[in-house]
DNA sequence: TATTAATTGTTAATATATTAACTAATACAA
DNA sequence: TTGTATTAGTTAATATATTAACAATTAATA
């Protein structure tokens, strides 16, 4: 009859979401010789030809000072490359080769299915709720702003 | 239109909770010069008073090789102290100082009240769906076990 | 009982996270 | 136009994650 059960407190049950589902990735990742995180370099870029470091930092959740290391080696196995800016030189893009572009050929389908499996218990319903309220959960500063309608 | 956004996907929808969550509970941690996974191990002893390193593990989603490290510095910090058990002398437990028992009543009152902030824009309702549905990601595997009954 | 297998922790190597400080380039104001 | 603040990336120091291999102990079995 504890108040708080740690092990049911919201980060502890993100966490362990986290480690059920992420094992099965990376599995798969690693198969291709990738890490988690070039992966998820990897699946931006398949989606935008050419993306400044600190906007890739945001949309793969990977802090910048990580970034430099991981950007390297993914460079190292000739998957990306960098790309200084002209118009703004303290910018610097990042580029998927034609290498790092095939490899979402590969890779996708076998993730698909994974995230299928993990999605397939769910009710459509189910699904959309714990959507939503992880949605909510990473807005909760930005929700309030609006509401209060900050000058 | 894209027929998968990376950026909806449920790893990173967690990872972005994760994201949003974490930094103002890390933020008092720092406060008693604690890590977050320093703290998640006293958390636990404070719910026992004598616990074996692979429950430790467990319990905190810490990974083994992970835990040598952290409990080393927790003990250096004279937090906590590790105990040979004589039964079967395998087995480590681990234990939390009076120093380290004593921090609870410092720290959680600030974390619950974090905690608080961030549940209360949820209706019971909707909190609850969340957690069940975390809950069930979580347990994917074990629950088709428990369906087919296996010998 | 000798051997083998399983369990509990640990070490090692590499990759990433966290926080702070720092550089270079740009914007901005006096 | 010079001095200052801001922005984009980087470096540094420490802590943690991941994976594999390993040692010590105990359990299981022939």
């Amino acid at each position: 009859m504890a108040i708080q059960d740690f092990s049911q407190s919201l980060p502890m049950m993100l966490y362990r979401a986290l480690d059920e589902i992420m094992p099965k990735f990376r599995c798969i990742f690693n198969e291709f010789a990738l890490t988690e995180q070039q992966w998820r370099i990897l699946r931006v870029l398949w989606e935008h030809d050419k993306i400044t470091l600190g906007r890739l930092s945001d949309l793969t959740l990977i802090p910048s000072p990580s970034l430099v290391g991981i950007v390297d080696r993914l460079i190292k196995a000739k998957l990306i490359r960098r790309e200084r800016s002209d118009a703004d030189r303290r910018m610097i893009f990042v580029v998927a080769t034609e290498e790092g572009r095939n490899l979402e050929a590969k890779v996708m389908p076998r993730v698909n299915e994974i995230y299928k499996e993990i999605k397939e218990p769910f009710s459509m319903q189910q699904w959309g709720q714990l959507i939503d309220g992880l949605d909510q959960i990473s807005h909760l500063n930005k929700k309030t702003v609006t509401n209060e309608h900050k000058e």
